[in-house]
DNA sequence: CTATAATTGTGTAAAATTTACACATTCTCA
DNA sequence: TGAGAATGTGTAAATTTTACACAATTATAG
C-alpha cells in the first residue's frame, strides 16, 4: 500500500522540464479578450458593437475583441484590444466572466476572457470606427455573431448587479447632475421605474452627495440643483456586506 | 476621407485565413485551471491543497490546478482535473475569475481560470492523495506557491459573497439539520458571531425550512429540531434582487 | 403679461425589517 | 439527582422601506 502510494506520486510529479514542454508546445490554445462596453446616453443604455469580420456571420454584430499576444498581460490585452478598436483609452475596464467552449469560434479554438465598462457616450470620443463601430441600444441587442449573445447577457445582468452595489454609475453623468439625471441612469441600467421621492430620499440619507448650490441651465422646465459624488467619503465608508438573503 | 475610412476598413477587415492563421499559430497561450476547493467539517472551512510540483515553490502549498487540453469544453477542463487531483466528482464547480500575468508562471505564460466550490469533507471521500493532497484551515492559508495566494483570496472573498446571496451553505450539511449547524456554518464561512434568536428568527421566516418532526440524536446536550431546505419553494421565489445599496 | 404645462422639492404615516436582549425548558453526564 | 449545557421562545425599540399629494418654480405659448 505504502508502495502503491509512492509509485503514484512519482508518476504524478512533474519535473520542471515536463512542465515547461507543455506549456511551451502541446498545450496551447488561442486567447482572446472580448470587451462589453455600455454606453449611457441621452437617459438610454447603449453598447459598443462591430460588425463581424466573418464570412460565417456576415452582416451580424460582434463585441470588440482580439487575440491576446503571448507576451502581454491579461488586463494590459483588454486595453490595447479596447484601444485598438475604438481609440478609447481612459476607460476602467473589470472581468466579468471566461468562455471556453471548444467550438465557440468557427476559426479554431480561442477561450475568450470578458472585460465590461460603463462610460458616458458624451465624454469619451470613438476615434476609430472600423467595422462599422457604433453604440447600439441594448433593447434591440439579439442575435449576435459567435457566442456574443451570451457573453453580452452575462455581462449586462453582471452590470445591473454591480450598479446597485458600487457607485459605478457616476461616471456616467456630467461632473455636476441633477437628481433626475442620477435616476434616469438608474431606470435605464435596472430598466425600472422608481418613486421620485424615495430615490432621493435614499441618496440623501447615504450622504455621498455634494451640494454645489447651483441650478441646471437650459432646461426647458424648473431647474434642478447640482450635485457632485464624494468619493473620498465613499471610499472610507464603503459597507463591509453582511445580511444573509436569497 | 470617405476614401480613408474605406481604406483603413479593408486593413483591419480579416479574411477566415488571416484569422485562422493567428488561432493555430502565432498566438497560443498555455491554460489551465486552478480548482480552489472550499470544505467545511467540524464547524471549520478548509480548503485542498497540494505541494507544488515545482522546485522553486519546494515544500510550499499549491492549489489544484493543470493544463486544459486544446479540444476540451473549458468547464469540462475544470471537472477533469479536479477528479483527476482528488478522485472527486460530485461536485458543483463555479468559475470565478482568470488570472493572467505574464510572469505568473515560472515554466512560461500560463493563464489560468479559477473555479470555486464548498462541499462537506464527510460526504465527499478523496480518493487520491497524489502530492499529499489535504484539508488544511481556511484560517492558516498563508503564502501559496505561484500567485494561489491571490488567488485563493479572491475566491474566498467571492464565497462569502455568494453564500449570503444563494443558499450554497445547505449543501454542507447533512440532509436533516439543525439550526444549529446551519448557525455554525454560517459562522465558520464568515467568520462572524450572530445572534443565535434573530439567526433563528431571520430563517423561518425565509421559510425554505421544513421541520422534519425529528430530533437530533446522539447529541451530548438537549437535541434539537432537525429540518431540510426546500429547494423547490426557493426555486420558485428566487429574488431578483432589486435595491441600490453601497 | 398671463395662463398653462412641466418638473422640482418636500413630509408623513404605515408597514416591514433589523436589532438587542433574558429566561424557562430539556436533555446529558457525573 | 443536581449541575451543566444547549435548545426554544417573545418583545420592544430602532431602522428602513414603501406609498402617496401638493405647493413652488421656471419655461413656453398665446
Amino acid at each position: 500500500m505504502l508502495t502503491d502510494e509512492l509509485v503514484k506520486h512519482q508518476k504524478t510529479v512533474k519535473t520542471l522540464q515536463t512542465i515547461q514542454s507543455e506549456v511551451q508546445n502541446i498545450n496551447r490554445i488561442a486567447l482572446s479578450v472580448d470587451c462589453v462596453i455600455f454606453g449611457f446616453d441621452e437617459s438610454k443604455l447603449k453598447v459598443l458593437l462591430i460588425r463581424s469580420d466573418l464570412k460565417k456571420y456576415l452582416g451580424k454584430w460582434s463585441l470588440l475583441g482580439d487575440l491576446v499576444f503571448p507576451n502581454e498581460d491579461l488586463d494590459a490585452a483588454a486595453y490595447r484590444i479596447l484601444k485598438q478598436r475604438t481609440g478609447l483609452s481612459d476607460v476602467y475596464l473589470e472581468q466579468v466572466h471566461t468562455f471556453g467552449n471548444v467550438n465557440r469560434h468557427p476559426a479554431g479554438r480561442v477561450v475568450t476572457v470578458t472585460y465590461c465598462s460603463l462610460i458616458n457616450v458624451q465624454h469619451h470620443k470613438l476615434n476609430i470606427f472600423d467595422n462599422e463601430l457604433h453604440w447600439h441600444d441594448v433593447t434591440s441587442i439579439t442575435n449576435l455573431a459567435f457566442d456574443h449573445q451570451q457573453i453580452f447577457d452575462t455581462c449586462f445582468k453582471q452590470l445591473q448587479k454591480r450598479v446597485q452595489e458600487h457607485p459605478l454609475g457616476f461616471n456616467l453623468l456630467p461632473k455636476k447632475f441633477s437628481l433626475r439625471d442620477l435616476q434616469n441612469l438608474y431606470e435605464a441600467i435596472l430598466d425600472i421605474k422608481m418613486d421620485r421621492r424615495n430615490f432621493r430620499k435614499k441618496f440623501f440619507s447615504m450622504d455621498f452627495l455634494i451640494d454645489l448650490k447651483e441650478m441646471e441651465q437650459d432646461v426647458p422646465h424648473r431647474p434642478g440643483k447640482l450635485y457632485k459624488f464624494n468619493y473620498e467619503k465613499y471610499e472610507k465608508k464603503k459597507k463591509k456586506m453582511v445580511g444573509i438573503d436569497f
